[in-house]
DNA sequence: TATTGTTATACTCTATAACTATA
DNA sequence: TATAGTTATAGAGTATAACAATA
């Protein structure tokens, strides 16, 4: 497991040798390492996708869920977003500013808000999706059609314990 | 592509429909989304897994590039942590004053530190590492053996575009 | 009494500029 | 002049408590 098995193993403050290359074999063996490195790149090449819309990878999701369950709760969304409440406030008040989504009160309950997205805000979906499936296309050039949905099951068989 | 294709599409504000079951089938078609899933729920029982050895994801890390490359300097072993320097000198601030890492002024070069794990440095990094290794063995359990390499091989290949 | 949306706040992570001591 | 480590700081992202309106 060690990197230079060569080497003696004095633990005294002797001459320190200068590390040439840096071995991070070990963690190389771990899923959650590969995982993280691999989604920081994705999320870092989707992030500049994004930007030419003023979108990030928060808000595309958030228009995303709205356009496709119209009528859908602030609660409902936060939770489909796995995020808080709060946060998800700043979040559709950004959107509704650039009037890409209403809240409606809903007149059975009224404490609740009824999200809908507005024509603007379907167009600008619809521009960013095909952004988006090209940034996937991109990230996923090296594999074959067949590893990929095999990535793909294999996330959810993580997730859904 | 939207949740119900048999709603009115009259994009008045109408009667608002209270939404049974959010669909995220849009988002469920990308890697991205799948991935950041996943990695959240590795990462939360992760977090779990090195709390009793008050270690986080990015000590343990360091931990164990330490241990697997004596003498390393700090600028090196920050990128390939993959962060940047100032926040490093934290961790390690945390890690020496924990005594599990030393920082030894480098002879030919007094500006660079070298950096060793001590024993008791070493002893909780094999403690961490057989958890950690419990822990894949679990967020992957679902898994065939031939899945695991084949996902770890394919989170190699996005990242190294 | 419980829930929806909201405000305020705090804590972690991450990123940048500027300093010091060495080269 | 450039580099290694450091300090201070600011910006995201995320989490919790408490409030008003409504159920």
């Amino acid at each position: 497991m060690r990197a230079n098995p060569e080497k003696p193993d004095t633990t005294k403050h002797d001459t320190t040798p200068e590390v040439s290359h840096v071995s991070d074999e070990t963690l190389r063996g771990f899923i959650g390492y590969n995982m993280k490195r691999a989604f920081n790149f994705i999320q870092a090449d989707l992030a500049q996708v994004l930007k030419p819309h003023d979108l990030r990878m928060v808000t595309f999701s958030t228009l995303v869920l709205i356009v496709d369950n119209p009528g859908m709760r602030q609660s409902q969304l936060a939770d489909a977003l796995a995020i808080e409440r709060p946060n998800l406030v700043v979040i559709l008040d950004e959107l509704e500013r650039r009037d890409l989504i209403s809240r409606d009160r809903v007149p059975t309950d009224r404490r609740a808000h009824a999200l809908k997205a507005t024509f603007k805000g379907r167009r600008l979906f619809e521009k960013a999706l095909r952004d988006v499936k090209d940034h996937e296309d991109r990230v996923m050039a090296k594999m074959g059609l067949d590893d990929r949905a095999r990535v793909i099951a294999a996330m959810r068989l993580i997730e859904a314990e």
